[in-house]
DNA sequence: CTAGAAAATTAGGTAAGCTTAACTTCGGTA
DNA sequence: TACCGAAGTTAAGCTTACCTAATTTTCTAG
């Protein structure tokens, strides 16, 4: 394996892809451009680049796609990052809306080292404090399938496992809410106009709240009833 | 205060900048030039534009000053240095000869609030693993006078107080002959010809080593005898 | 008090990474 | 099938931060 020199804007735009593709999204440049906040010109320069290097795939016009090697260079900072997330909430008390910023500007500083000091103090540990999962030392990831919120039946009752946002106003808001990973949520209902979707959150008999479907969509559950989906 | 938005390479700028001052060395060109391991007309083009923004003072040809505004900022960096060293050593077990590294790079990306945090973790620390100081919240230095381990006289028992060096080669052997902060020394002599220093390192019967002039005018110390200082 | 070396500056150039403005290409619908 | 809007690309240009080569200034020693 060749030592990689690269940039922070170039692991940036690697971890973006990678995002993207973890989410099931296309990587498109447009994507990439919001999700980096830049402009697209922007983004076709630096596919440019990173295709030159190896790193990405890409016919123009077509859909962007990582290679192996990219793969492997976006599981690496993304490793740096969830390990940071845990790290500052686990150790340095930050707040779960408060770790995504600061481990944004320090996954692409630190050393092997570190990174390795990092994961043996928190036990070689899985998943962040979203809920997302951490890519092992040899940049496996584990896997769990999960269920929107959105998606569930009504009466299921499910523990939250994952929250795939990073504002840190939503994430606050939802921690008010009681609806952190870890958290046991009963689905109640769907509104029956618009996008609505109304939760119990605790194990008794718990607070009931309702959000925006699309935030219940970015809200990952392992539900612990057994007829679980809602159907479509 | 208005908000200052400098980029890394400022930072390093001002810090170097600072870093010889307070090694009572004037700041040259040239000495920054090579502190930052850049050529003299890259020096020249950061300090018109450091200058510009008020940090700096500099007429050509003549000394470079930092102004306060330049050297508060200088010492909000060196803040973050010396923490990151102390935290990395305390918490994280890296070795003394280690962390400058590591530091050098994460001092640029830490927020106010983390900085705060890791201060208290340390329980707002005065002194890096280098013995050097750390500047207060307030950026207020904590003052010592401390004497060149070079410098005192045959006989004069003294506390290690600080090593003036980050090189890890340099750190790693002074560590292996137990030559750290807070250890006790006891100065034998000066080589009659070259220049070699030679002490005994322990409280009560240590080892004995000699060491290179310039190094040992490095490690700063805290006589513990009266009579102190060697004459010139 | 002047020559020459050392230090500093200016001139000119490169690369990364971004921008806006102008263009091409693609794909779906009339 | 031809058009139109959206997506993507190219073109031109900016800033930061570096470099080498050439020039200027300063200081010191004779």
């Amino acid at each position: 394996m060749i030592r990689k020199d690269l940039t922070p804007a170039m692991e940036d735009y690697l971890k973006g892809a990678y995002l993207l593709r973890e989410r099931g999204e296309d990587i498109t440049v447009l994507a990439l451009a919001e999700a980096l906040k830049v402009t697209p010109p922007s983004v076709t320069g630096m596919v440019k680049r990173l295709a030159g290097l190896g790193l990405i795939e890409h016919t123009p016009y077509r859909l962007i796609e990582l290679t192996p090697a990219g793969t492997a260079v976006a599981l690496e900072i993304v490793r740096h990052h969830r390990l940071l997330e845990l790290y500052l909430a686990e150790f340095l008390g930050m707040a779960w809306d408060e770790v995504h910023s600061e481990a944004d500007r320090l996954e692409h500083h630190i050393s092997e080292d570190l990174e390795e000091r990092i994961a043996e103090r928190l036990g070689q540990p899985a998943i962040d404090p979203h809920g997302d999962p951490i890519p092992a030392r040899d940049l496996t990831l584990p896997e769990r399938d999960l269920v929107r919120l959105s998606a569930l039946r009504p009466g299921v009752q499910a523990t939250i496992a994952r929250v795939s946002n990073q504002e840190p106003g939503l994430l606050h808001y939802l921690g008010t809410l009681g609806m952190v990973p870890g958290a046991v949520v009963t689905f109640v209902e769907v509104a029956p106009y618009g996008n609505v979707v109304t939760v119990k959150v605790g194990a008794g008999k718990g607070a009931v709240h309702s959000i925006a479907g699309e935030v219940a969509s970015r809200v990952l559950t392992m539900p612990t009833s057994d007829e679980v989906a809602a159907p479509h």
